[in-house]
DNA sequence: GTACTTGATGTGGTTGGACCACATGCCTTA
DNA sequence: TAAGGCATGTGGTCCAACCACATCAAGTAC
């Protein structure tokens, strides 16, 4: 039997080892979605380095909604491996949002670029398109303009799911993610809430009611209108408008 | 005047404080591209916690691309925050590819989405577009396969580039280092490389033509056939082809 | 005066050990 | 049998020390 233990690794930071040794079990298939990584003090002793350089690798994966640490006892304790790509593209996109280096109406455009291309690819009898129906049917109920807006996100997930492309799921889902905070200050803007409200509803079931038709070009063209047109509204202004190239 | 210590954050794990103190200064800012963290055991004086956790939060905006850390003296050392979204996008969706909770075929999928979006996008007189022109002439040298794939993925760059949005940019390059390993590994596969990459070639300069005649049209369709040819030849197959969707 | 050596200083990198809060499950006890 | 409490194992946090490294200033040799 050979040892885990690894020495002289000269070039690489210690909790990069532990990174690189846990990478390989995920892609050696040794460890999967739902299992559990070895106890943090287990595996340090197994990895030969300390308990802070395995805590700062788990915190890495953490962050890239790789895995998900527990305490305690149980099935729920310990750390196991989940998948979350959305929580680790958001929180990057957010904090690059926040040093400025993205700039928001890239952000929005690019949103514009991915749900178009999901509607356009959705499958009228996409199974995701039935949940998408009744998260507007909830919507037409009397909401705050928060709970309004959180079943907003999922309808726009929802189609986004129906494309069937994980990656864009996933980009779609973090772009939105990122500027959320910006997009509930926006909504302070808005002259009358409830006549946007309106709109937005209406808007919504046009775009459905085109995938259903499997009219994939308008439900396309609606969808880029109603983002484009709540910001829009809400007072983001294109920073090199050219609107006759996108 | 108040102090920065911070106790009773009953709800919230140490390190993400400093994580959301560090952000918060990002979104004040307080600090900017090219600034200095205060060292790592005065931050952990100054927000009352230990320097184990502000490691932590290091470690994981590190990951991110928002800070670089150096060991040493001088300008060069020290935490300095950076902007490489590219980085973080890419770590994580290599990760989540790993635990093959996103399949390559959207990977590449997507990556043909956005690339034609650029190509179409991109002004004729884009100045990247002269630096795309100068990889081009280069990759006609004789090149190791290596050499080439590497001028391959930055002549894809400066056309994302060449359309002006950053986060369009950041997710191709992630998409891009997410795969290369995996696309490394299908170069084998081909029966001629030399032909193979005789007809990149071929196929980079048509697409440069294109934009440079401001027909993003064709240049779109160019990048896509492009794309797809490559992975098709290479041997990726689509998971559920409906060619006519796309 | 110039060039080299050497030490002081400050940075992140790593380690071991200690203690805490928490959740579970077994085991004792009434 | 049911209720309580302790043993166990998990991650969360902190501390004190040491190392490697890079710079800069003081001192020294020429």
């Amino acid at each position: 039997m050979w040892s885990n233990h690894i020495k002289y690794h000269g070039l690489m930071r210690t909790h990069q080892l532990v990174l690189r040794w846990i990478e390989d079990q995920l892609s050696g298939g040794q460890l999967a979605v739902g299992g559990r990584l070895p106890a943090e003090r287990t595996l340090a002793e197994q990895l030969g380095v300390s308990r802070t350089s395995v805590r700062e690798a788990i915190r890495v994966l953490e962050a890239m909604g790789v895995v998900r640490a527990g305490v305690g006892s149980g099935p729920e304790a310990g750390t196991v491996v989940i998948s979350d790509p959305t929580a680790a593209l958001g929180s990057a996109l957010r904090l690059h949002v926040a040093t400025q280096h993205l700039p928001v109406e890239d952000v929005v455009e690019t949103r514009v670029l991915l749900e178009s291309w999901a509607a356009a690819r959705a499958r009228p009898d996409a199974p995701e398109l039935d949940l998408a129906g009744a998260l507007l049917d909830d919507m037409d109920g009397g909401h705050t303009v928060d709970d309004f807006l959180a079943l907003d996100v999922r309808f726009h997930l929802a189609l986004a799911d129906a494309a069937g492309n994980a990656v864009v799921s996933a980009m779609m889902g973090s772009l939105r993610e990122a500027i959320q905070g910006y997009a509930g200050q926006l909504t302070a803007n808005l002259p009358d809430w409830d006549a946007t409200a309106s709109r937005l509803r209406a808007e919504h079931r046009e775009i459905l009611a085109a995938i259903r038709k499997d009219d994939g070009g308008r439900a396309a063209e609606l969808v880029a209108a109603h983002i484009r047109g709540y910001y829009k509204e809400a007072g983001l202004g294109p920073k090199d408008s050219d609107p006759a190239r996108t």
